[in-house]
DNA sequence: TTCCTATAGGGACATATGTCCTTCCACCCA
DNA sequence: TGGGTGGAAGGACATATGTCCCTATAGGAA
């Protein structure tokens, strides 16, 4: 059980925020499934993330739903949010159990505002989601949902090759395609013997025939 | 034919450049159709657009055209690239006439490194065309054509409901289609008597109609 | 003028994708 | 133990979209 300030070392963070701010840091632990907040939310807290794994999500007007992303430490949830003093644009859940650090907007308003290295951090931050983003943009108009598949599943597994509890669901919401297409996609890689599915695991075959078929892009 | 310290005025920049920075500013002029720069050229300049129009694209491996914006003043081109020190990421050409304000990154780094002030001004802006493209993203995994053309039709119109020289080929490659496939879709905005065609003009007949159609959302 | 090129406009067809519905199976709980 | 329940898997069908092709027309270049 890491202290707030074993956190920031860990991730190099310890020089960014002042002793006054680190005082009033929470750690907050949330269990595997907690709703951190929901789209429309006030939003009066930054959170950082150092240990777990969160979904970011969103519904549509008409109730459709997008995950927008999946994240792991380091990472900073509700930046774009503190900047542009809205409320939370996004859906944000536990997917595993969760550390993160919280940090009132009031501390940072008192005690960074004007904080050039503060702000260079958010900058370099919100500078990199923002590639991140377009980059995801361009490949989903370039792209039709066999390439995304490939895509994602090379990306989820950067260690072995197993996917462990893929939630199709998520996964389809994600690549922004329906469960059944997304099936259909994956009996097509089954059937060529790129993968092979196990009740509910995926393990992954045929690392190069995917690779090609995602044409060498990689989400991320 | 306005100064630089006019156009600074003009869009309340005045306060933002310290008199050096200012000294440093180039005006350029760039005819329509001039490519000012080329996606993986050299950024060593950062532009604020103050008059015209241009236009950002990108080429995917595959060779396929991708028109991310259009942007009109006041704009910022190239401040991704500053903060990440990176070649430039797309293509931008002229649409119509430009005047921008050229600023050195050299100069940026001697004289605005550590200036909160204008640190923020970057937060802000690159923030808000964050949120702009998350929106871009979600709307394209969320909608098809039809209600991207509705869209964009509507975006395109603000004051009178007349598109004068479209160029589908552009538009297509903006809403992120094939040629053949808007033109199918404006064939029936056209049937449906929501909008008329003469000689590559498109009025718009039915606002409301369009509206529904966008499901009420609108491009930006 | 005459040719050439670019674009508008659209036909025909194949493929990609969405929607709805059914079946099957593992797992949980009363 | 039996009945639920939820997710995996996929069939059938309609629609959306892409590709390839052709024609017509306007405007520039020779």
């Amino acid at each position: 059980m890491q202290a707030i300030n074993e956190y920031l070392q860990q991730y190099g963070l310890a020089d960014l925020f002042p002793a006054g701010v680190v005082d009033s840091m929470q750690i907050e632990r949330y269990a595997a499934g907690h709703r951190l907040f929901s789209q429309g939310d006030t939003a009066d807290t930054l959170y950082l993330l150092v240990e777990g794994k969160l979904k970011i999500s969103m519904l549509s007007p008409e109730g459709k739903r997008l995950i927008l992303a999946f994240k792991t430490p380091f990472d900073i949830v509700g930046d774009i949010e503190y900047v542009q003093k809205c409320p939370f644009i996004n859906t944000v859940e536990a997917v595993t159990d969760l550390v993160l650090l919280r940090v009132p907007h009031r501390t940072l308003d008192h005690e960074m505002s004007g904080n050039s290295l503060f702000q260079q951090f958010l900058l370099e931050t919100i500078t990199r989601k923002f590639v991140t983003k377009a980059q995801e943009l361009n490949f989903n108009l370039l792209y039709a949902v066999d390439v995304r598949v490939a895509s994602y599943l090379l990306s989820m597994t950067p260690d072995k090759p197993r996917l462990d509890s893929p939630s199709l669901v998520d996964m389809a919401d994600l690549i922004g395609t329906s469960y059944r297409h997304l099936n259909r996609v994956l009996q097509k890689f089954e059937q060529s013997g790129w993968i092979k599915r196990n009740n509910g695991k995926i393990d992954l075959l045929d690392r190069d025939a995917l690779l090609e078929q995602a044409g060498h892009n990689i989400y991320e």
